[in-house]
Order: C-alpha cells, then structure tokens, then sequence
DNA sequence: GTTCTTTCGCTACGAGTCGTAGCGTAACTG
DNA sequence: CAGTTACGCTACGACTCGTAGCGAAAGAAC
C-alpha cells in the first residue's frame, strides 16, 4: 500500500538547513484514502503502475542489495518515471517497506499440535523468509535507517513487525487451551511475555542468519526450541 | 586497527590470528605488525591523524547518523584532509568496523557467583553499550552493508562479532565450575551450544532495543533470564 | 648536516545520486 | 464539453564519492 501523498499538499519541501539526505522526512502525511470517501476527480494513479514499482524494487533488492538500489533504477526497470516514484512515496525507505512488508504475510502459525511443532515450523518459515536475497538486503538495512527516522521506525513496526506478534499470540492461545501453557493470570503480564518471546524468536533467528551468517537446519531449530521450552512448559 | 594498505603489497590483510579487537590500536607505528618485512623508510603515519579521525568518526555516527556520515565530514571534523582518510581505509564501512569495535571491548564476564547473575550482568552490559547512539547508528548499519560486501563481512565477524562469543564461553566453564551446568560432553556439540546462547542474547537484546525500540529494564532481564536458564541448569 | 622516501593538506575533477520543477500530454470525472 | 489530476520527459542544483596531481612537511638513512 503506497504512501499515497496528500494530492493537494503545498507543505512539502523542507529544506531543514545542514541535512540533505535522509532523516526528517515530511510531518504530515495522511490521506488513508483507501477509506473511499473522497472519490478522485482527475485522472486516477494507475494500480499497474504501483505494482511494477514494487516488484521493480523487490527484483533490484535482490539483484544489487540495498546500496546498489537506486530510484531511478527502479523506475526504469519498473517502465516509469522517476517523478512518478516520489509522487507516491516521499523516499527510498518508504518505498521499500512497503514492496517488503508483504513478503511476511505469508508467516502463518499452522497449529500442529503441539507447541515445539507450532514454534519449529515458525522458525522454519521465518528461516526461509530470511534466506530470500531480497529480504537479507532490505531488513537490516531497514531497521538500520529506522534508528535515525522515527517516523520509518514506526511505519516499519506497523507495516512488518507488529503483525507478526500474531504469531506468538496464537501459538500461545493454543498451547494455552491444550493445557501445554498456564492460563494468564493478567493481561499486562501476557503481553510482556509476547514480547519477550517474539523478540527472542526473531532477534536469535536473525542474528544467526544474517550477522553469524551461518544456516538455520532442523538441528539448530530443535536445540533454539529446547531452550525456548524450558521454563515455558510446566516442568 | 587501519587498513594500512601497504603500497607495494598485494597480499596483505592476513588476519594475523591475534586478537584483532583489543589492545592499545594504532599504538604501534603506521607500518603494522607485518612480519618485519618493511621497516618504515619516510615520514611515518601520524598515529595521532588516527586517533582522531576514528573519534572523530565515532562523534559523527552519534550526531548524524549512518547516513549523515560522510568521509568529508570526517575528514574535517578530525582535522584532516580526505585524502588521509582514504589512505588508511579503502571506504565509509572498513572506517566505521574500526571505529565502532572498540566499543565492544569493554564487555567482561564478571563472575559473581551464578549463572543467573553472571547473565543478567551480561545483558545490562550489552544493554547499555546499545543505549548509546553511535552504537545504535554503526551497528545495524554495518551488519546491513555486510550483508552484501563479504570482505566486511568477514572483518565484522573478526573484529566485533567473534571477539565476544568469549563472554559465553567464560560464563559456561564458570557455571561448570560451579556445577550449574553438566560439564562438556564433546567439543563439537558444546560449540554449537555457544553459538545458539551468543546468537540468542545478542539478537534479543538487539531486536528488543534496535527494532522493537523498547529498552531493557531489569525486570526485562530477569525474565529472559528466566527463559535461558530454563533448559540449561539442572532441572 | 644532506638526501631519500613517504605522508600530508590542498584543490580540482568526473561520475553518480538525490529530490524538485517545469512542460506538454494522457486519462478520467461531471 | 471543460475541469482536474496523473503521467513521461528533460533539466537542474546540491551533494557525495573516490581519485589524481601538486608542493610542502617530517622523519629515516647516509
């Protein structure tokens, strides 16, 4: 879903003195209008266009990494104009959250039974999702201008890692109701032990994968499950 | 440790085995540990140019972050010409590893006593080094880049990521010591046993404070220690 | 001391990217 | 139809990168 710019903006521009490249990105940025209010009048964008953008931006992820991916390479490899791009999204870090965070849609938590299934075949996913060359060269590099934009930083949590702290949660509810979890005694408890666990699942998988670089095999995942199930399950 | 790239040797950078991270850096003279082969014949590099263009390097990934870092900036800030800077480090990322892995340095095992304790201090440690902002800026940057430049890769592993997996095993052969944990069965199975704890501290409390954005309280602490100590201490 | 070697700061350069502006045109609405 | 908006194209200024060339400085070797 594009950033879909304000049509009738005449804020923009904001020259901020000493600081030309990221950072400080435009304040206001509303328009949800897939809310369908407000019909367009002129000519509507055109939905092929934002597609080939996407996955223009996906192919030039995977083909020359984060560094090497440059507006206007995508948007001739996409068959537009440049201008075309930033009349949707307000810079490149926009733009590639947004043709990455639909990648992790496809995580789902399969209910097999059994909590260390639930969590082995979650991992297994979440390996495979990290082993793809377009996500390895996006999410660092992401999270990485996130620490310096917050307003990426949030898009970033609400568009990819949010969501998936459903994952935890319905693993949870179902160990819960095969009586393999305690019930919560609060909900504010509850919740810090979803964070717990979604940053510990997610972190360690990253780290091994992208910054020890080393592979994640069934073996590895049963002895990361060992330890996720310690103290989780009653003993 | 600069690049120092020899002139007249094609070869060099050969990892020289020894611990590459702490110490005194550029105490030594320009002309690195090489075997003895070039003793300097000019004017030597000034350690002092060093020093200051890491710090000054340090001070602007604080300020500006990984992409308002540039060699320029550097260059001036630190009270030289670019051209130096360039002499000793081929680009912005072998500049940003040196400057950045001195931080990790500081890390120790303190021993005191426990398992639970000798983790929890771990974590507050690794915690605050990842409070501060030049670490924040440099560290998911730089794990970003390497992601596609093996070189950096490799230096990133040697110079900051290896370096501290020592923490795990001095923490584990103290616990051993001490009977919290079942002495080593074999080599290799204890290995891998170290990289899945390095991996899943390390990722956790970064995913936790670099991606989720929330910070690590001691309650925090307690509890993942909690999740650590699950399976690994006598049940 | 002198000579030799290397580094130093400086300036300038070509190449590349960013993000914007202007223009004429295409597409869709009322 | 007119009105409105998106589109492709070209061009632009500002910026960064990494390199090259120069004269001068600072030690090392003699």
């Amino acid at each position: 879903m594009p950033a879909a710019q304000p049509p009738a903006s005449p804020e923009s521009t904001v020259p901020t003195s000493t600081d030309p490249a990221s950072s400080a990105p435009e304040a206001a940025h509303p328009t949800p209008e897939a809310v369908g209010t407000a019909r367009a009048k002129g000519r509507p964008r055109s939905a092929a266009a934002d597609r080939a953008i996407l996955a223009a931006t996906r192919e030039a992820l995977a083909e020359l990494g984060w560094g090497g991916l440059t507006m206007g390479h995508v948007a001739s490899r996409a068959g537009v104009a440049k201008t075309t791009l930033y009349r949707r999204w307000p810079s490149k870090n926009e733009l590639v959250v947004d043709a990455v965070a639909t990648l992790f849609d496809d995580l789902v938590m399969p209910d097999l039974g059994s909590l260390r299934a639930d969590i082995e075949a979650v991992v297994a996913q979440f390996a495979d999702l990290l082993a793809r060359p377009e996500t390895q060269a996006a999410l660092l590099a992401l999270f990485a201008e996130g620490i310096r934009d917050r307003q990426l930083h949030r898009r970033i949590r609400e568009a990819i890692v949010d969501p998936q702290k459903r994952l935890v949660r319905q693993g949870r509810t179902a160990a819960q109701a095969r009586g393999e979890l305690e019930p919560d005694t609060d909900a504010g408890s509850a919740c810090e032990e979803v964070d717990i666990i979604f940053d510990t699942i997610a972190g360690t998988v990253e780290h091994r994968v992208l910054v020890s670089g080393e592979p994640i095999t069934p073996e590895w995942t049963r002895r990361f499950t060992d330890l996720l199930l310690g103290p989780l399950t009653t003993c």
